[in-house]
DNA sequence: CATCTAATTAGATTATAATCTAATTAGATG
DNA sequence: CATCTAATTAGATTATAATCTAATTAGATG
């Protein structure tokens, strides 16, 4: 969906006169003087927000006789509020989601057989399956110091300092003031 | 959700600029100047809408020397895009969800041997499958006369003209210029 | 086709919001 | 503690939006 069509529907829906009315038309449809009324609007101002709501598509009409009744297309709500959830990311992370099996296969390949790490995986994909891997044994939620976490890293490899430093370029962890902490978004479901 | 955090959720996210800072937090945390820089925008803009964005909750940012990076919270900016598709409705919805097996009993009771109706139930839950299963015979997207309604209700009931005032009423049907035709909302799902 | 009903449009008013430049503040560091 | 960096706030400007009253339009009906 492209950038314009979700602005304006945040912007259409980001007025408490029709979220109103949206919430009204969940129960069924409803005919203008009859949202003005529950409302304490004018029949105008009604219009001016149906107007805007018909634009961006989540109201449609029946008319019978000389009464128009508005009705909520939920389809199209739902769809339209979901996209800012899906909008950008993914860039190119799609790419890089790997199943465990192809996890195993990449630690078995680069830790020997007392689970040290031979060598730094260049290819970006094994690196990030390795360092997941490395990261594991740290405690979500508290912050470590840059010595401990040297520590931790030395348990599996003699160059802590690039490890740690792709811990940060990668964002498996973040640091702050000095002090390192996992990343608590759990987006390296890699 | 109270209303007033959804209005106010919609109306921070309804800017371009806002989506577009989110978007790129999507790919990671950025500090200001990146995002003005990104943007073409002037630090003093970004802080503006890094203020709106924080406020409703979907920004949290972690310090790093001089450098603040912002952080986008996926987990609230899903959780309050959605607000929107659960707001009212329902109302009492709930208590007239019913199973198959209390529509078969209500139908069992109310047609005789032949399926026709013996009277029309007062209970509203009742009246509801009743109703809904009167409507089955009918086309979904095809208009009908008012003939051909009268018609296909006298199949069940002799007293058409009730019959089919509930159906408008009950939201099962809607006319349009005495025309008629299903509800294509499929709402009755009780 | 005159008249009624309900909706819409025009035009004005007032409130709100986005952006900039210039000034200030918060925190880190030699 | 002086200085640097990056962020924020103040104040002004300009654009946008919500609402009303009055006028107009669309469609139905006797």
């Amino acid at each position: 969906m492209q950038l314009d069509r979700i602005v304006n529907f945040h912007k259409t829906i980001g007025d408490k006169t029709r979220i109103q009315i949206i919430a009204l038309l969940k129960d069924g449809a409803l005919h203008g003087q009859a949202i003005a009324g529950k409302l304490g609007l004018t029949p105008p101002t009604i219009s001016y927000h149906i107007t805007k709501l018909r634009e961006i598509d989540v109201i449609y009409q029946r008319r019978d006789k000389n009464t128009i009744y508005f009705h909520l297309n939920e389809k199209k709500l739902e769809l339209l509020a979901q996209a800012i959830i899906k909008i950008g990311g993914e860039k190119e992370l799609d790419s890089f989601k790997v199943d465990d099996e192809e996890k195993f296969k990449v630690i078995k390949n680069f830790l020997d057989a007392n689970g040290n790490l031979k060598s730094i995986p260049a290819q970006r994909k094994k690196k990030l399956i390795i360092l997941e891997h490395l990261v594991k044994g740290l405690e979500k939620g508290r912050t470590y110091s840059e010595k401990e976490i040297n520590e931790h890293i030395k348990q599996f490899h003699d160059d802590y300092a690039t490890i740690r430093r792709e811990f940060i370029i990668c964002q498996f962890m973040f640091r702050q003031n000095g002090e390192y902490e996992l990343n608590p978004k759990e987006m390296w479901l890699i």
